[in-house]
DNA sequence: CAGGATCCTGTAGGATACTG
DNA sequence: CAGTATCCTACAGGATCCTG
C-alpha cells in the first residue's frame, strides 16, 4: 500500500516534468521569458541580450507567448511606432527553473575550468 | 560602475541558461536522469518508467549519458545477461532543476483544472 | 525600430522489426 | 532481458533580404 503509493506518485512526477519540457522546451523560451523578467521591453533590447537568437525567432516565440499569456505586448502608435512586452505574473512562475538552471550553468562553467 | 557590473553579470547569466539548455536540452534527458536517481537501474524499468520513450531513445541517451559521465553501466555477464545503471555525484547535481520543473509541472495542473 | 517573407537544412525523434 | 538496425520525416532553427 505504502509502495502503491510511492510509485503513483512517482508516475505522476514524471509526467509533470514532461508537462514542464514540453511547455518550454527549445532552445529560446527560457531566454527570452529571463530577458523581459528582467525588465527588457523593446524587440531589439530583448534580441541584443540574447546571443545567437535570430529576429526570426525571436518574432515566433513572442507571438506564441503571447497567445499563451506569457507577456503583454503594448503598441504605442507614435511614430516612429514603439512597442513594449512585459511579464505576466504566470511568466515569474518559471523564475525557480531558470534561478536553477542559471546556477547549474554557473557551476558547470566552474567545473570544466578546473579540469584544465 | 554599477550599471555595467548589472550588464555584465546579466550577460553572465543568459549565458549560463544557454549552457544548461544546451546540456539538458530534448525531451529525454532529464526523465532520464529522474528515473535513475530515484533509483531505477534495468533498461525495461527505466523504459516503463518514462511514458512515451522509445528504445531507440532510450538506448542512444543511456549511451551519450555514459560518455558523458553523468550514469555508470555495469554489467554482470551471468546469462541472461544482466545490466544496471546508476547515477554518479554529477547526475545528481541536476537535483534542484528536476524538482523545480516538477513543481512547477504540478502547479500548471492545478492552473489548468480550475480554469474548466 | 519592429518585425515579415522566403528559402533551406540537420537532426531529434518516431515506427518497426530483429538479435543474442 | 538489453539492446541494434533501418528507414523516415516534421519541424526547430538558421540565413538573408525586405518593409512601413
Amino acid at each position: 500500500m505504502a509502495e502503491a503509493t510511492l510509485i503513483r506518485n512517482q508516475a505522476e512526477e514524471v509526467k509533470a516534468l514532461q508537462d514542464t519540457i514540453y511547455v518550454i522546451g527549445g532552445k529560446w523560451k527560457l531566454p527570452i521569458i529571463n530577458s523581459i523578467c528582467n525588465g527588457n521591453k523593446r524587440f531589439r533590447q530583448i534580441e541584443r541580450s540574447i546571443p545567437g537568437i535570430t529576429t526570426r525567432m525571436l518574432s515566433r516565440e513572442l507571438k506564441e507567448m503571447e497567445m499563451n499569456k506569457l507577456i503583454k505586448r503594448t503598441v504605442y502608435p507614435d511614430s516612429p511606432v514603439l512597442v513594449e512586452y512585459e511579464s505576466t505574473p504566470y511568466c515569474k512562475t518559471f523564475g525557480n527553473i531558470i534561478l536553477a538552471m542559471i546556477d547549474w550553468g554557473k557551476e558547470h562553467k566552474k567545473y570544466i575550468q578546473e579540469e584544465n
